[in-house]
Formats: structure tokens, sequence, C-alpha cells
DNA sequence: TTGTTCGTACGAAATTTTTCCTACCTTTAG
DNA sequence: CTAAAGGTAGGAAAAATTTCGTACGAACAA
């Protein structure tokens, strides 16, 4: 028998560009499809109005945008927030990697990149205050 | 004219399938495609002998992989440091998701999540190792 | 020797993702 | 009214990824 690949997918899950849309919605909220690629153009990588509009449909079809058609410009936004979908992706790739551990990508993190000591302070705060917490 | 998607890839980037197989690479070191396919089909999925064959061959072309064919068996190994990787991909992350911002990743990470006590402390002990070099 | 098992090679198909072409509708300037 | 500009819909093609079928060689047990 054929094998079904991914028919069980958990309803999120975007794709790479997907990504990129979603990222301009949940950074300037609600927008039309001109709008979206615009950004993308000036902000990411040349691609077509309508490979945009194509992508964008797809994704209210799978439900990852929600469409306004009351006036002609439909108007998208994410139906998922920018939270949810970031922990929920953070968790995939710190499990896949890393193990599921969030000091070995701590690790990783600080080890290899030059963060600023801005950066180390305002972990160190954070950590402060989650041990409180504890 | 045409529009060549990724011509100026940098080697690296693995797909996800390819990243499964250099996970089990990493964690057991040189190895067979049997082994490689067994592994994945007890730790991950179902999936054929060949086509693990036929993706491993392909990273041996994108140099991901690299090839002994010494012997029959032949014996695979990945081109690239595991730490090496994983820090690329850990960076694309960080910059894609939280604008290359270690500082909001742990925000996100320990905000949402079950982060065990020892867990803490493990990061605390980085952090202060990290601000005495600084 | 012979057949069964286990290996590689490789083309082709299936899937998924991405892009673009074309048709057609609405709005608006002239 | 008419043309131009800008919008949506949707099919189809292109690219990228993943899977599998088939051929065939080497090893090995009987």
């Amino acid at each position: 028998m054929k094998q079904t690949r991914k028919g069980d997918r958990p309803g999120i899950e975007p794709t790479k560009s997907e990504l990129e849309i979603l990222q301009v919605l949940w950074k300037h909220g609600p927008s039309t499809v001109r709008f979206v690629n615009d950004q993308l153009n000036r902000q990411t990588r040349p691609v077509q109005y309508t490979s945009t509009l194509k992508l964008m449909q797809i994704m209210v079809d799978k439900s990852i945008l929600k469409r306004d058609e009351s006036n002609m410009k439909h108007i998208y936004s994410a139906s998922i927030e920018e939270k949810k979908m970031k922990g929920f992706l953070l968790e995939r790739f710190v499990n896949s990697l890393y193990d599921g551990s969030a000091s070995n990508l701590m690790m990783q993190l600080l080890g290899n990149k030059k963060t600023s000591k801005k950066e180390l302070d305002a972990i160190r705060d954070l950590l402060d205050k989650l041990n409180k917490e504890k």
C-alpha cells in the first residue's frame, strides 16, 4: 500500500516561505497582499505579486491565515499567535537539535557567537527573575 | 528570464530528512547505510532501505557526507562538524525568528517551558564563566 | 555450482513547495 | 464610455525533496 507522508499534520507547521509571510503579518498586523509582497521584496527577496497572493491563499486553505473578504482588497491576518507558533517552532528545534536541553542550546548560542554584554545581562536578569519564582 | 532559486547555496543547508541522517552519523560515528536506516526506522519513522541509500548518495554529491568505498559496504560519515552545523542552524533560527537576539529566544524558551532548576543552574554557571571572560 | 542474501547504482515517479501565466472583475482617471 | 490600474481566482509549470522499483554485482551457505 502507498504511504501517506503527512496525513497527521498538526495543523500548524508553516513552510519557510509561509513563515516569511507570517513574520510580516505579525510585525505589521492585518495587511493586504500588496503590502505583504512589498515588504518581502523590500526586506527579504524578490517575488512576484501573484506568487505571494497564491501562497497566502493556500495558507488560508490550511487555516494558517484568516481573510476578511468584505472589501475587494482582502485583508489577511495570522490565525496563530506569534508567541504560540514561535514557541512551537522553538520547542521542535530544541528537541531535534539539542536533545530538548535548553542549556545545551545556550552553550552553543553563547559559546559560539559574539553575544553582547547587554544581551548577557538581560539573560541574567531573566534568570534571576525565574529563580525567585522557583 | 527564469529565476534560479538556490544557485548560491552555501554548501551546507541540509533538508529535514538530511538532518535526520546527519544526527545518526553524529551520534554513532561513521556508519553503513544499513545501520543508519535501522536507526531511522527504530527512532524516527519508517523508511525503505533504498530511500535512505539514495538520500545518502545525494548527500555525498552535495558534499554533506563523505564516503569510504574501499569496502563493498560503504562507510558514510558527516563531512561537517556537528557543532559547526548546529551553530549555523541556530544562528539562522535566531536571526529569522528572534531578530538575532539571544535573550529574546531565552525569554521564549524559559518563559514558555518547564525548564528544570538544574537546567537553570547550568545556564547560570555558563553565564558566570562568560562574564569573567569579558 | 547454485541460489539466497545483502550490497550499490540509478532512473523515474510521487509529493511538496514555489512560482508564474492567464482570465476576468472592479475601481478610477480622463 | 473607455482605458488603465489594480485586485482575485485558479491552473499549470517549475523546483526541490523524498520515495521506491529494478537491475545487477559480490559474498556466502548449502
